[in-house]
RNA sequence: GCGUCGGUGGUAGAGUGGUCAAUUACAAGAGACUGUAAAUCUCUCGCCUUCGGGCUACGUAGGUUCGAAUCCUACCCGGCGCA
């Protein structure tokens, strides 16, 4: 087995840790952020270019490269290390994910993150259910109809794992239901109860074959803490190389829900906060003991015109950007060293995809460094007071 | 000069007697985005408003009509054709 985590410092008083995970492909120096490339690619960059902003790993979805180009397809040309050129460590999420988002969430503009604020709308709307999902949940599997094409195919844990191991990547995930935050605290067990079964079953395929690829399962729970702690507990006996932790979460709430889940995982195995993204909550999830963490919000925000800064996230789009001569933020990467904000700012409105490259290159590059320095402060000991620090800045 | 077609909000371009402050697209202004259905989506976009409505507007000036961006007349401007 070339999968293993080592612990190198854990913080006494608490739940976090640095550590290493090592990998066919390279190591991976924990925490860290791992950029999302859903469809083996990160949007709009290159490998050179998602090296150079200090991201270690890639998350690429196995539903949408199974949908295309397909996981024999790829298998054939090499698979996906070879196939997008990325010669570090790959990771691959299961499709999971797409439970939610083409299945409850789908034509409704649904976040997997609920705000307090959002629930007193919930009740009014709790009502227009089952519009059109083109995901369709039964106890062995999924039924999607691709988003594309319409077209028909089903997912079961055994088939998800068999095509993750078709792409090769060194980190694969369970097949789970990631389920909405609106959903009924009975459904919530009922979709738990399946994620376990699936996740029993992926294990028991993927041991079968013998890839020398590392499988993570993946704790739910929803917002729900007794089901999140019968999870990680259920979970955390499995044997898997390390774990994800999914679903919906309440954003108020989401520290503790990290932590009722990894005060129960065995800490000796890493553990991924899928999807999830924004400095308030990497700090809180770090702080409460997780080693990964992967979300769209650098690359689809920048695409949008939305920038992160040391002071907030600002929006380029606005107009008063388009004469601001200085760069993006301050920080070392790429697109602060070289242009200014009125030039990346004409870029976007002008619609040239520069602008979403540079803008990406720079999220990228802020989030991978603000949780590298979130490592370097747990060895240094200084963590909490640069959480202090940042967060104040960063939320002023 | 004659004939002809046309002049609509930042732009293009619908509308051809009431349901028109005027479809739509773009531009503009703002907001959203957390394991990517996403280079996407939402809202605003004449002026004022106690959000009920009020006021000024479809080249200009008159007119017909209960009512005109829409019909008539003159003028101004532009395209095309003929001299």
């Amino acid at each position: 087995m070339t999968f293993s985590f080592e612990i190198e410092k854990e913080i006494s008083n608490g739940l976090a840790r640095v550590g290493t995970i090592k990998t066919a492909h390279g190591e991976i120096k924990t925490p860290a952020f791992v950029a999302v490339g859903t469809k083996a690619t990160v949007k709009g960059l290159t490998p050179d270019q998602i090296k150079e902003t200090g991201v270690q790993t890639i998350i690429c979805n196995t539903y949408h490269l199974y949908l295309d180009p397909g996981a024999e397809q790829i298998k054939k040309l090499g698979g996906l290390h070879k196939m997008m050129n990325w010669s570090g460590p790959l990771m691959t999420d299961s499709g999971g994910f797409q439970v939610f988002s083409l299945g409850a969430a789908y034509g409704k503009g649904l976040s997997k993150i609920l705000k307090k604020s959002d629930e007193l709308l919930l009740s009014e709307q709790s009502d227009e259910e089952d519009k059109p999902r083109i995901a369709k949940i039964d106890p062995n599997g999924v039924m999607f109809r691709a988003h594309d094409d319409g077209s028909a195919h089903y997912f079961t844990p055994e088939k998800s794992i068999n095509i993750q191991h078709n792409l090769g990547a060194d980190i694969i995930f369970a097949f789970d239901e990631c389920t909405s935050p609106h959903e009924s605290l009975h459904y919530q067990k009922e979709a738990l109860d399946r994620t376990h079964r699936w996740a029993k079953q992926s294990l028991g395929y993927h041991k079968l074959k013998n890839t020398g690829q590392a499988l993570f399962g993946i704790v739910q729970g929803g917002r729900n803490e007794e089901l999140r702690k019968e999870s990680a507990t259920f979970i955390g006996n499995l044997d898997f190389e390390g774990f994800g932790i999914g679903g919906s979460f309440e954003k108020e709430d989401m520290t503790n829900a990290v932590e009722w889940v990894n005060s129960i995982l065995p800490k000796e195995k890493p553990r991924h906060l899928l999807g999830i993204g924004e400095p308030i909550d990497l700090f809180g999830a770090v702080e409460k003991g997780c080693d990964l963490f992967d979300c769209v919000n650098p690359t689809r925000i920048g695409r949008n015109g939305m920038v992160y800064t040391k002071n907030g996230r600002i929006n380029l789009m606005n107009k008063e950007f388009r004469d601001d001569s200085t760069p993006l933020d301050d920080c070392k990467c790429y697109a602060c060293k070289n242009f200014s904000r009125a030039y990346i700012a004409h870029l976007m409105h002008a619609k040239e995809i520069l602008g979403a490259t540079l803008i990406s290159i720079h999220n990228i590059y802020f989030i991978t460094h603000m949780v590298m320095q979130m490592r370097e402060t747990l060895l240094s000991g200084d963590f909490l007071s640069y959480k202090k620090d940042f967060l104040k800045q960063y939320y002023h």
